[in-house]
DNA sequence: ATCCTTGCAAAGCATTTGCAGTCAC
DNA sequence: GTGACTGCAAATGCTTTGCAAGGAT
């Protein structure tokens, strides 16, 4: 899928949603769709202002929110820090570091039926479930002395 | 465990770290000790506040990282909202609700053993893991008509 | 022409920090 | 008495919002 299919891809699924399709979104889309770091809306922002010098960060945060009520992005917020986007859609888990905070994908991923069973949580009606793993990235990992 | 014992052990495992016993720490302790509904910070001191009318909403944040740093008690970051505090140290996992964003504890936990192979995770060395169920509480089930 | 979206600046919210007074040891 | 802790208020950082001008259909 290149550029141009990506480009049409969004403004479909915006459309459909009544929505317009316009610059700064299919910048924001674009990079988030093509990268893996899983930037924060600020890296998102100082990225995308390459292609579009004039875009503001209130732009950003917006596009952002679009892209994932629409379904092109998640967003994955651990709360120490700021929230971080993620523009593929394909299964895989997260790696967080504990130490610089950054986002490793990794190809796995953990069958529901490993999971206790979902029907008898308490009064609870289970509809999904989200792993993270936490530990070191490679850039951090040589100190190795640091512990969560 | 009784009221008494609590604050003997928390005394304890503050003063091998050289921090002290205070009423505020005991009174935010004890309450997180003795409750499973995951407050959040503010709610923490809402309840506190009952029985220290002058602790300030600054020292229930004070009191609760130095919890958190002696491992009494866990920080839960769902991003979505305002961090939520756990002081029950046996393994459990959280249900988070979709609706209102009220964490339910769930007794199962998930082996390790299940999980991708740690060592593999691309150049990421992994340490530990969490999971988190999504879904509707008791309260907001019945409308059932809501949706992720 | 309509009305959705942008960009700017200001507001909002959770959380943290500086500091003088107070308390635990 | 000493150093850590509290409470207050101000500050911070991320994110959202109001609104007039601009852009997409």
């Amino acid at each position: 899928m290149d550029s141009t299919d990506i480009e049409r891809d969004l403004r479909q699924v915006l459309e459909a949603r009544g929505q317009r399709y316009t610059e700064q979104r299919a910048a924001v889309y674009r990079f988030l769709h093509g990268t893996d770091v899983h930037p924060t809306a600020e890296e998102v922002f100082l990225r995308v202002r390459g292609d579009l010098p004039g875009i503001s960060l209130a732009t950003v945060y917006k596009s952002l929110e679009t892209l994932v009520g629409c379904g092109l992005a998640h967003k994955l917020s651990y709360g120490d820090t700021s929230a971080r986007y993620d523009g593929r859609t394909d299964p895989h888990l997260h790696a967080r570091c504990l130490s610089c905070g950054r986002i490793t994908d990794v190809p796995g991923r953990v069958p529901a039926a490993q999971l206790p069973p979902p029907a008898r949580a308490g009064h609870f009606r289970v509809t999904g479930y989200r792993v993270e793993l936490t530990g070191y990235c490679a850039q951090c990992d040589p100190g190795e002395a640091a512990e969560a």
